[in-house]
RNA sequence: GCCGCCGUAGCUCAGUGGUAGAGCAGCGGACUUUUAAUCCGUUGUGCGUUGGUUCGAAUCCAACCGGCGGCACCA
């Protein structure tokens, strides 16, 4: 026996299930039918006036939270995911027996409660127990239980005791669930059909990420786990599916952040004979009905929308279409008196410009569009201005939470973007995606003009939740 | 990976060089309208880990482990 194990508060919880089975009382039983969940059992009779008894019939179940009084009579709170409610238990009502057991629950216990609503002389909605019923013995305190559990560690590595003590938490996930149902439900209605591919991929790409890298024993394989569905979607489009979109868990191996985890979820969605401004328009009212849906207000405006160049020149002065070299785009930031990071190219500091200038001040919903080819290896050629791509990023909250563009559909083309990162790899960029053979086949049997999107579902969430760190808004956040 | 802050009982927290505390929870008792119930009594194999300094370390120092924030990377 380990120690912890001979600890009193535990040691007292395992003898109490020892004289339960003693007693012939199952401890962990099977089931138990016909529960009402707490709020739709209170809702009905919150008219009731202070003091009102009904002859109505409930039957609640959840976790013992709190427990007053243990003379002829004692209230106790209990839980469930809809709300609190509590129980009057009566010496008269329950008779010894099943008073005085009662009495020995644990806080954390999960109970099965029978009785009828009435209002108390203080107006506390409350249930009179005519019978209840253990239906799982909770073998280790629950934490403390005004003050909640506010340990980070322990809320994100053991969230059942955050969820179980925290009603704000429960209601971040539901939010989040009511979020990624509001999406689906969105695209459905507008004709797009919801495909799943390979989270396991011989060959990674479509962003521009370092791979987590595992290995196929019986192919003796080399395989990665994907960093984006992008390329496997758009095959879809070429093969004729017209609107197509995946919502699942991307894979980075990258530093951990308030805005990143290792693991996260992104929609992506592909449609054909649109450009990025379809999207842009699509994904504004996406979002919008998705606000709507979580109650939130965030994006019921129409969202900003300024050129990337024109962003950082407002913001710097600097005119990084008229210094379309790196020493020259360094002179002009040096002339401003700004200080120059090493990086190796013109568009990687245009990223920096961007990343440290622009970004924190987007606080309303923006979007930046008409990138630098040379940071979008996948996105089609802008119709009117020589090496810039159609594509956009949407920021709120000074953080990027979607990037979209027309599709680069000239195999040509691309074939001759993978080349550049191909080259880029070579000399060192980690995040340089592979040269992908497949991809260029698909498209050589044409791929209509297609304009697609990614949006990240936990920033997405953070923004309509205004959780400020990816952690709160994803159960089982990565923790060293 | 680098820098800074932090780590005390099941939980929430006091304690800055003199030998470990409170509240809640627990245990025993009183109480038929409480709701952070109250009252009386009571328990606690706990100072992240390992070293060091000191007569003496939760407290000072170092390394390590973990958390948070920032930087780097990135979405």
């Amino acid at each position: 026996m380990s120690e912890e194990e001979t600890s009193e508060l535990l040691a007292v919880r395992r003898r109490k299930l020892e004289s339960l089975r003693e007693a012939g009382i199952e401890p962990f039983p099977h089931a138990f039918a016909g529960v009402t969940p707490i709020a739709e059992a209170k809702a009905p009779h919150e008219g009731l006036a202070d003091g009102e008894e009904t002859d109505v019939r409930v039957r609640v179940a959840g976790r013992l939270h709190a427990r007053r009084g243990q003379g002829k009579m004692a209230f106790l709170d209990l839980d469930d995911r809809t709300g609190r409610i509590q129980l009057q238990a009566r010496r008269d009502v329950l008779g010894d027996e099943a008073f005085e057991r009662l009495l020995t629950m644990d806080l954390g216990d999960l109970i099965g409660a029978d009785g009828t609503i009435f209002k108390t002389r203080r107006g506390e909605l409350s249930v009179l127990l005519s019978g209840w019923t253990l239906l799982a013995k909770s073998l280790r305190p629950p934490p403390e239980k005004h003050h909640g559990l506010t340990d980070t560690e322990t809320r994100f590595r053991h969230r059942e005791l955050d969820l179980m003590s925290n009603p704000e938490t429960r209601e971040v996930f539901v939010t989040r669930a009511k979020i990624v149902s509001a999406i689906r439900r969105f695209l459905d209605d507008e004709g797009f059909i919801e495909v799943e591919t390979p989270v396991l991929q011989p060959i990674y790409g479509g962003a521009l990420a370092r791979p987590f890298t595992t290995h196929f024993n019986a192919l003796e394989k080399t395989m990665y786990l994907r960093i984006a569905t992008e390329l496997y979607l758009k095959r879809l489009i070429v093969g004729g599916l017209e609107r197509v979109y995946e919502l699942g868990k991307d894979f980075r191996n990258e530093g951990l952040s308030p805005k990143h985890n290792p693991e996260f979820t992104m929609l992506e969605w592909y449609e054909a004979y649109a450009d990025w401004e379809v999207v842009a328009e699509r994904a504004e009212r996406l979002v919008r009905a998705v606000g709507e849906a979580v109650g939130s207000e965030k994006f019921a405006q129409p969202w900003k929308r300024e050129t990337l160049a024109g962003s950082v020149h407002s913001r710097t002065g600097i005119d990084v279409l008229a210094n379309r070299s790196l020493e020259s785009l360094q002179g002009a930031m040096r002339e401003a008196g700004m200080e120059v990071p090493d990086e190796p190219n013109w568009a990687a500091l245009v990223d920096y410009l961007v990343s440290k200038h622009v970004e924190p001040t987007l606080i309303e919903p923006t979007m930046l569009h008409d990138y630098p080819v040379e940071l979008s290896p996948f996105a089609k050629r802008h119709r009117e201005h020589d090496g810039l791509v159609e594509r956009f990023e949407a920021f709120a909250d000074g953080m990027e939470f979607a990037n979209a563009f027309s599709e680069l559909n000239d195999p040509d083309d691309q074939r001759a973007r993978f080349e550049e990162q191909v080259r880029h790899a070579a000399a060192g960029d980690e995040s340089a995606p592979p040269f992908d053979t497949d991809y260029i086949f698909s498209l050589e049997h044409g791929m209509p003009p297609t304009g697609g999107i990614g949006i990240g579902i936990d920033r997405l969430t953070m923004l309509l939740t205004g959780q400020r760190t990816i952690r709160e808004v994803v159960l089982f956040p990565a923790l060293k």
